[in-house]
RNA sequence: GGAGAGGUGUCCGAGCGGCUGAAGGAGCUGGUUUCGAAAACCAGUGUGCGGGUAACCGUACCGGGGGUUCGAAUCCCCCCCUCUCCGCCA
């Protein structure tokens, strides 16, 4: 969400960002519906005063104790000319009563269609966000890392997962449909290895370990951005009135809502492991092989919430970047960072870097991170906020990476480490956490 | 799931239907005092929206939503949440 009054002032820059982001908004309306909304607050306020200063003033009228009829009985004034004036008083005011409740009603359906409007309004990127359609837009900023050359002939992961017996899509796929699949014994270990070790990487660098819901409110959802737009995405548990989020980034980001922090605080920074949740819905037919796009998967995210500072977003932007590629540098993988392109940014992304991994049986660079910074658009939609030095309220600003998403990531573990022999070298980095595995070899 | 208690400002805690944005305390900020500190004393200390160049003014908000009333933190209805006890259970 952005601040309306900026929308009123820029509405050109909120045209050009609809378009060029293709996220449809209807800034006309939007525009209209908020002169309409004010212009009722004003007669509202208006009336709401008349009823205060008339309703006190009833009671003095009413009340043979107050001072006013004291004054008016000294004053000689009549008990007939107090009942009337009394009567007239009243008269108005159930007037007043009239005129509020009506305007109360439109008031009503003018908020609701403010706030439904209001949440569609993009973010507007960056300026050094490159223009384009669709990811093949992205610009590459760098490059990684040697993709080795292996003089043998490669398996993909699928074959080499079932070969070894430690991925089995067949039987994930029987029990759960399309885009489900089963980790077992060393392919277990090596998804668990995996996500350890990038957990304990980010606790090093300072972010607190946080345990995340992964069921939330509908207003978590909507807070981060994720609902309206995004909503057939996500699975619904409608009885409940909850949805299951598709990354942690969800409940870290919303972890202050409501709150007035301290800018001494800040800037706060989160990590959390949690499984993830996507429907996948207008994807049918899309990468379907194999584990590259997938129902459920666990992820390690991190998120920082800072101030409202365009300058420390930045830096943050990129120290969240850089806690990625350390990851991907010390599994020896080879990838991009690309900057995102203006049609493949998100509603609230003021800009987005996406580390894409090179993967064999893909023959190219795939996106097994994103890291984006949003400005104040998530933490106006959640009500987070911090006071500073001065004691003025502002909104943070909130950012956030992923840090190591797995299975996705096994793909290019699996592929790249693959021996003549069918055997996988197991990453050094994560032996420790596999109980000092070498290689995963046949069963 | 059954029974009971309760949800008020940063926190604790009052609140006959109008004079309550809300007593009183604590905390915090500033000042006085002190060689300095503590203590004491004085003052200030919520958020949103609208209007105004501004000082400021208006209005809303006492878990959420309806209702009664000229007027609701206070009365009525519905919902949510928290706590305690019992039951069930990873």
């Amino acid at each position: 969400m952005l601040d309306i009054k900026f929308i009123r002032e820029n509405q050109e820059a909120i045209r050009d960002a609809s378009r060029r982001k293709k996220v449809p908004c209807d800034l006309d309306r939007l525009v209209e519906v908020d002169a309409r909304r004010r212009q009722i607050q004003v007669e509202l306020d208006r009336l709401r005063h008349e009823q205060k200063e008339g309703g006190a003033q009833l009671a003095l009228y009413r009340n043979p104790k107050s001072p006013w009829r004291r004054r008016a009985a000294e004053e000689g004034v009549s008990e007939q000319e107090i009942a009337a004036e009394t009567e007239r008083l009243q008269a108005r005011l159930n007037e007043i009563k009239a005129g509020t409740k009506a305007l109360e009603e439109e008031d009503r359906q003018v908020q609701a269609d403010f706030q439904q409007l209001m949440l569609t309004v993009p973010q507007t990127p960056a300026a050094d966000v490159p223009d384009g359609e669709d990811e093949t837009d992205n610009r590459e900023l760098r490059r990684v890392g040697e993709v080795p050359k292996l003089d043998f002939p490669l398996l993909d992961h699928v074959e080499l997962g079932a070969k070894l017996g430690i991925v089995d899509i067949e039987r994930g796929v029987r029990l759960a449909g399309t885009r489900n699949y089963m980790l077992r014994g060393a392919g277990t270990l090596l998804h668990q290895a995996v996500l350890r070790f990038a957990f304990d990487l980010m606790i090093q660098r300072g972010f607190e370990p946080v345990t995340v819901p992964v069921m939330v409110k509908e207003e978590v959802m909507q807070g981060t951005g994720y609902f309206p737009l995004g909503r057939d995405q996500a699975y619904l548990c409608e009885r409940d009135e909850l949805s299951l989020v598709g990354t942690a980034e969800v409940p870290l980001t919303a972890l202050h809502t409501e709150e007035i922090l301290d800018e001494t605080d800040l800037p706060k920074r989160y990590v959390a492991l949690s499984p993830c949740f996507r429907r996948e819905a207008g994807a049918a037919g899309k990468d379907t092989y194999g584990l590259y796009r997938i129902h459920l998967f666990d992820k390690v995210e991190q998120v920082i919430i800072c101030r409202n500072d365009e300058a420390v977003s930045l830096e943050h932007h990129q120290e969240i970047l850089a806690h990625a590629e350390a990851v991907m540098q010390a599994l020896e993988l080879p990838y991009r960072v690309v900057n995102v392109c203006t049609g493949d940014l998100g509603q609230g992304q003021v800009q987005k870097f996406d580390i894409e991994t090179w993967m064999p049986s893909r023959g190219a660079y795939c996106e097994t991170h994103s890291a984006s910074r949003f400005h104040e658009f998530q933490a106006r939609r959640l009500n987070m906020r911090y006071r500073d030095a001065s004691r003025k309220i502002h909104f943070c600003h909130t950012l956030n990476n992923t840090v190591i998403a797995s299975p996705r990531v096994l793909i290019p573990i699996l592929e790249l480490y693959q021996q003549p022999d069918g055997s996988i070298v197991v990453p050094k980095v994560l032996r420790p956490y596999m109980g000092d595995m070498e290689r995963i070899g046949p069963r």
